[in-house]
DNA sequence: CATGAATGAGTTTTCATTCAT
DNA sequence: AATGAATGAAAACTCATTCAT
C-alpha cells in the first residue's frame, strides 16, 4: 500500500479490513440460507448480492465463483464437525458411566450441532455431492467407536458393525430432518429414543 | 415393399410398439439414467435426444417439458412402489412364521425393488423434491405395520414407533446406497443384518 | 389417375372430391375463425388441423402454407367484395330517388356485407397487410361515386372528395367494429346516422 | 485520466445520461422503429440489440421481455397523449372564437402529435391490442367535447354524438395514415378539410 | 386421401462472470 | 473496496413444414 492509498483509506476512515470483511461474512450468511432453502441451482449469485446490498462484482472480490462460496460453506461445516467429533475420543479410557449414557453423550452432541447449524448441515451433510464422503467419514468414526465398545464386550460379537454404523448415521440424518428441524422433538428426546432402540432393539424380551 | 424393406421393418418391429412409442420409451430410459447419474440440472434435453438419436423437437412430441419427463419417472417409481407396498398387507391374521422372518419378507422386497429399479429410485426416492413426501408415506406404512406387531405383543410398549419407523426407512435408504448399489452386500444379507439389529439391538444381553 | 388409383378410390367408395373437399372447407372455416379471433401469429396450423380433426400433413394437402390459407381467405373476401361493389354502378343514370336514399343503399349494402362476413372482413379488411390496398381500392370507388354526384351538382364544389371518401371508408370500418359487431346498433341505423352526418354535417343551420 | 480520456468521456457524456440510460434509450428508439415498421412478431430482440450494438443479455438488463419493451412504448404514447388531451379542457367558458376554429385547434393538435410521434402512434394507436381501448378513451373525450358544443346549441340536437365521435376518431386515424404520413397533405390542410366536412357536410345547400 | 413421426431453424431468455473505471 | 455496464455461452422451447408409408 503506497502513501496515496493510505491517504484514501485514511480519508474514508476505514478500520482495516472491516467493511470488506463485513460484506464477505454477510454474503456467506445469506448464501447459507439461500443454498439451504433453495439448493445450489435455484440460488442465484444475483440474489445473494442483492440481499447483501452489494454489486455483483463485489461477490467476485471475495469468492472466486459460485462453486467456491458453496464449497466454503461445506468447509465451514467440515471444520466445525471436525472440532466436534475430533475431540470426542471415546477410545480406550472408557469412563465408568453407563454404556447408553456414554453413547448418548456423543449422539446428543451431534444432534445439538445439527440443530444449531441447520443451514450448513443441510448444504454439506444433506444436499452436497460431498455429503456421501462426509457421511462415510463420520460412519467410519462411529464404527470405530462401536468397535471399541464391542472389544470391551459390551456389544454382541455377531453384529456387523459397519451396518450398525450406517444405521446410526442414517438415523441421525433422518431424525434431524423429520423431528429436530420440524420441532417435533428435541435433541434430548430423539437421542434417548434412538439409543434405546439401537442398543436394545424393539423386540420385547 | 421389397424384401429388403421387409427386413428393415421386421428389424425395427414397426407393428409392435409403434415407432413413436419406442422413441418415447427410449427417451424415458435414457432420461432415467441421466437424471440418476447427473441430476436434474446437469441433465440436458439435448443430451437425452442426441443419445436417443432424435431431434430436440421430438422430445416435446412426447413430453411437455424437462420437468414433465422427470415427474413421469417419479410417477413411475411411485406406481411401482405402490404395487409393492400396497399389496404387502400385514393384516390381522399374522402367520405362524417367526417375527423376524415376517419382517424380513417386507424388507427384502423393498431392497430387491430398489436394486432392480436403481435409476428411478435414485431420482424419486433420493434426489427429488418429492422424496420427503414419498418417504413420509412409506414411513407411515411401516409404522402401521410395526404397530400391528406391537399390539400383538411382539414389541416393547415403551418404544416410540414413529422413531422406529424413521430408523427403518433411513436405514433402508442408506444401506441401499452404500451396500446394495455398491455391490458390497446383497439384499438378502443387508436384510438379515438390519432386522437383527433393529429387532434385538446391538447390546450383548 | 391410372387404373390402379381408380381401383383404390373405387374400393373406398368415395364420391369424387367429397371427403377431401369437406376437409378443405372445414379448415378454411376454422382458419377464418382463428385468424379473426387470434390474429395470424397466434393462430397455429396445429390448432386448425386439430379442430378440424385431421392430421398436420392433411393441411398441406390443401394449402401450400399457413400464408396460403390466410391469403385464400383474403381472396375470398376480395371476390365477395368485388361482387358487391362491382355491381353497384352508381354512374350516370342516376335514379330519381332522393340523394341520401341513393347513398344509403350502397352504404347499407356494405354494412350488411361486413355483418354477414365478420371473420373474413376482420382478416382482410382490418388486420391483413393488404387491408391498406383493399381500402385504397374501395376509397377510390367511393370517391368516384361522390364525384359523379358532385358533377351532378349535388355536392359542394369546394370539398376535397378524396378526403371525404377517406372519411367515409374509415367511418364504415370503425362503426362496423364498434357498433355493428358489438350489436350496439344495426346496419340500418348506422347507415342513417352516418349519411346524415356526412351529407349535412353536425352544425345547426 | 489523461487528456485523451477526458476528451472521450466528454464526447460520450459519461456524466449526463449514464451509459446504461443511453443504451436503454437507444434500444427503445430502435424498438419503436422496428415495431412500427415490421410489427411485433417480425421484430426480433436480436435485431434491436444488434442495431444498438449491444449483446442480447443487455436487452434484458433494461427490459424484462420483448412484450415489456413493446408495452413501454405504448405507455409512452399513452402518457404523451394524456398530456395532450388531458389539458385540452373544453370546459364551460367557451371562447368567442368561431366554432370551427375551436374545433380545429384540438384536431390540429392531434394530427401534429401523430405526425411527430409516428412510430409510437403506429404501434400503440394503430397496431397494438390496446388500440381499441385507447381509441375508446379518446372517442369518449371527443364525444364529451361535442356534447358541450351541442348543449351550447351549436350542433343539431338530432345527431347521435357517439356516432359522430366515432367518425371523427376514425377519420383522424385514416387521414393520418393516408395523408399525413405519406406527405400527401399537411396537418393544417387535413384539419381544415375534415372540420369543414364534418361540421357542414358535403351537400350543397 | 391420409397420417404417424419427425425436424430445421429459429427465438426468447438466463446466469455466472468480467471489464473498465 | 467497489460498481455500472456488459457479455459468452448456453438452455429450453416453438412451429411450420416434410418424409415415408
Amino acid at each position: 500500500m503506497n502513501s496515496f492509498e493510505v491517504l484514501i483509506v485514511g480519508a474514508r476512515g476505514r478500520k482495516k479490513g472491516s467493511d470488506g470483511e463485513r460484506s464477505r461474512k454477510l454474503m456467506l450468511q445469506i448464501a447459507a440460507e439461500e443454498f439451504a432453502q433453495n439448493g445450489f441451482y435455484h440460488t442465484k449469485v444475483g440474489t445473494i448480492v442483492s440481499r447483501a446490498g452489494v454489486s455483483q462484482p463485489a461477490f467476485y472480490l471475495y469468492f472466486s465463483s459460485k462453486e467456491a462460496i458453496y464449497q466454503e460453506l461445506i468447509d465451514q461445516f467440515n471444520i466445525k464437525l471436525e472440532e466436534l467429533v475430533g475431540n470426542s475420543r471415546l477410545d480406550s479410557d472408557i469412563e465408568p458411566s453407563s454404556l447408553s449414557e456414554r453413547i448418548e453423550v456423543g449422539l446428543r452432541a451431534i444432534f445439538t450441532f445439527f440443530e444449531k447449524n441447520q443451514y450448513i448441515t443441510k448444504i454439506a451433510f444433506i444436499h452436497s455431492d460431498q455429503a456421501y464422503k462426509i457421511k462415510e467419514g463420520l460412519t467410519a468414526k462411529i464404527e470405530g467407536n462401536l468397535r471399541v465398545e464391542q472389544e470391551y464386550g459390551y456389544f454382541r460379537a455377531d453384529i456387523d458393525l459397519s451396518i450398525a454404523a450406517e444405521i446410526v448415521i442414517s438415523s441421525i440424518e433422518r431424525l434431524t430432518i423429520t423431528q429436530l428441524w420440524t420441532g417435533k422433538s428435541t435433541a434430548e428426546d430423539i437421542t434417548k429414543d434412538m439409543v434405546q432402540i439401537i442398543l436394545n432393539g424393539i423386540v420385547k424380551k
